[in-house]
DNA sequence: GGTAGAAAGTGGCACAGACCACTTGCTCCG
DNA sequence: CGGAGCAAGTGGTCTGTGCCACTTTCTACC
């Protein structure tokens, strides 16, 4: 196509441009509008938006137009960092920075991100409280590149994924493991557990609406205030609700 | 379209059957046979194409061809019903059955499954291997009221939920929940690992679509050969694929 | 005989247009 | 004033077409 720039990839980009721009809710320009403004054929403007419709940016709704997505939930899912893994038990959650240091990616981490060994990244430990109470902790890795400017307040504050989004950053996905352990000798007496007590191993890798890796997370989580809950519901295709509730002593069931 | 049948779906269930019949690996028809075979336009081919290729059922290959994608990874986790927590991997799973029995259901089943204690229930307790190799002890309770005439060959095949269907049991969702735990003798000796080796225990209790409880399930999985691992994409409700793995020494990553 | 190049076949991108299904708001009639 | 119905606007589906980019194969030239 002339250049190696694609239309599709022209839209996306202004759509990218009206998301962050318009609040959660909003309504975007009709197809047909947007034809229009950018020169293209909706065939091209609707394959655009699919593509923000699947990464969950947009929503379509059938006769009244397409909006910005809300996705709070999910966001701050997101969001919170390691929220992924956020209870929304009652308690409040803060966080205590143990670590915290611009270093280069090394070999494990920089095979996760995709990053040459030496490229830098930030790092940054940290233990998560509820109400005072050690509950896990946590490992963050993220891609100097992405957010040069990134201080260690935009880190500890919720605003951490803003920021990202103001360098172009659009969280769009995680693939998330998690796995059983048993808690070491500085872990267990950062979370105040004897040593070997069970514990989840969870690690995150998030990636971006253009397929760039943000952020690989490694956490550490008490066992014995933990338990994940998900909700199965049979459907075409194998999904489910996932959470992570702090054990609070009621049963799911 | 006249009818509530969509060409696009059409073409899906097509390829579908195509997917099921051919190995993995294989060609699909080139997207203008497709057409003609079907009397549909490639762009509506190509819609249903591209649905499977982001399900992960085929792969597009630029000027050679289309074909059946091998790693049905998340598939069939879902489909095998029980097998929610199933992991498709490379090997052949068997059940050993270790007890079996209709017995009440006691304090703790009863109150899980919404039964009085002294209810009767279909207890069997079972050993699941791959390859030959013990990967998780498996619980599972299921109401004798649900399934009168359930034998042990029921429960021991695949059958088991053909059967319930039988009786007019619909599953349709599940609670699951997971957390880490440690190995006691007992469980160490039947599955070859260390006593207090890491360990995922899986609790489930399934319903109906008639909200009955069907069936609670108590397991406790391999820690050093599983891990679970789940997709969650930005929407508007924290939805995922969740996909418990057989760890091959592979990252997921 | 070997190699360069053409040809055929594949998926990738994009266009213009038509019609359908759903939602909303307005108008007009009672 | 109120409700039924129409009309406009939106996304949803599908068609038929054209051209580009990549891969493979076979041909024809050296």
């Amino acid at each position: 196509m002339g250049e190696a720039i694609l239309k599709r990839e022209r839209v996306r980009d202004h759509l990218l441009e009206l998301i962050e721009t318009h609040p959660a809710g909003a309504p975007i320009p009709a197809e047909r509008v947007l034809c229009q403004q950018l020169s293209v054929s909706r065939p091209t403007v609707r394959s655009a938006v699919e593509e923000l419709v699947n990464t969950g940016l947009l929503v379509r709704q059938h006769g009244r137009g397409t909006f910005v997505n809300r996705a709070k939930i999910t966001q701050e899912m997101v969001s919170g960092t390691g929220s992924m893994s956020l209870p929304q038990a009652s308690g409040t959650w803060e966080s205590r920075v143990l670590e915290h240091a611009r270093i280069p990616a090394g070999a494990r981490v920089g095979r996760r991100l995709h990053l040459s060994p030496a490229a830098e990244i930030h790092y940054i430990a940290r233990l998560r409280l509820v109400d005072g109470e050690p509950m896990a902790l946590e490992y963050l890795h993220v891609p100097a590149v992405l957010a040069p400017s990134l201080t260690l307040h935009d880190m500890e504050s919720g605003d951490f994924y803003e920021r990202l989004r103001e360098h172009g950053v659009h969280v769009s996905e995680a693939v998330q493991s998690i796995e059983p352990t048993v808690t070491n000798e500085s872990e267990a007496s950062l979370l105040g557990v004897p040593v070997l007590a069970p514990a989840l191993l969870f690690e995150r890798l998030t990636t971006d609406a253009e397929g760039r890796h943000v952020e690989y997370v490694h956490s550490i989580y008490r066992g014995d205030r933990y338990r994940i809950v998900s909700r199965l519901t049979l459907g075409e295709s194998p999904q489910s609700t996932v959470d992570v509730q702090a054990r609070v002593g009621n049963d799911p069931f």
